[in-house]
DNA sequence: ATTTATATGATGTATATACACTATACCAGA
DNA sequence: TCTGGTATAGTGTATATACATCATATAAAT
């Protein structure tokens, strides 16, 4: 079977790159899930861990979500009981912390979080910062 | 405010590609609004229009997704009836084609999106290279 | 020809994500 | 103190994505 030189036409950057997170995502989620929680939620617990008591906005703007995306993110961890909300009712800020079990899953959940991260370290080598770079200081937006 | 240097412990690698591919996706799919399909269709419509009378299974092959991720993928373009299926019915098998209307819009796309992937072509410059060596080579399964 | 195995696709349920909009607590100025 | 603006969060709806499972048409084996 010759193989098909249309098919550069439509590599599209975007499409590869969204694949290459997919595949990544995976490969943390599966180091996760003896502790049973995704890469977000791992993200998520870490970062309320270093912001105790933060509002979802700041939240959202620590994890680079819209808020609305934040808000259901956080969804399965509060039904988990992995975080709670501490604001007074009726108040608009909330005031979110690890619960003890949280804290407990977030401790077992490092190492392996870690582990991964240091294989796709390797793996990715440069090209990482690079992309960083790029994300960090290239506007996209009009 | 000093910086906070604990922040670098939870610079996930994991969480910067997806946060990437969000702002590249935003990217692209502004650019194909005036056509009003997202990157994701543009795509999925040149695979079709490359891959005439495929069925689900090859084209969730060639677009790297989960067939059952694809049959959902598929639904907006079949509503908006931009491909159509001329399988016969009961049959197994799915012929997916694009549809006059179809071609129409993938004709107006194709520059937008070709504009979009040179200006990220630019920006990206070899990371993109690497980062798909990166995707191509190795496994990150089991 | 009948049975069995498999290829192919579809559905249920779940997370992840955004935009547009709504609801309301809080603050500031008259 | 009232009033009106803004900050903060939440909802409705939509796409994108996967895993586990189900349904069935087709091919293979006997």
């Amino acid at each position: 079977m010759p193989t098909n030189k249309k098919l550069s036409e439509i590599s599209c950057v975007c499409i590869n790159l969204r694949r290459l997170a997919q595949k990544v995502t995976d490969f943390y989620d599966r180091a996760l899930r003896p502790v049973g929680i995704t890469t977000n939620q791992y993200f998520l617990l870490a970062s309320i861990r270093q912001m105790e008591g933060c509002g979802s906005g700041e939240l959202a703007q620590r994890a680079g979500l819209e808020k609305s995306t934040l808000v259901r993110t956080l969804q399965p961890l509060l039904r988990e009981g992995l975080i709670v909300d501490k604001s007074p009712p009726k108040a608009r800020k909330r005031q979110l912390y690890l619960t003890v079990s949280g804290k407990e899953v977030f401790r077992e959940a490092l190492p392996l979080w870690r582990r991964a991260q240091d294989e796709i370290g390797v793996k990715l080598g440069r090209s990482h910062d690079e992309l960083m770079e790029f994300f960090n200081h290239i506007s996209l937006r009009d």
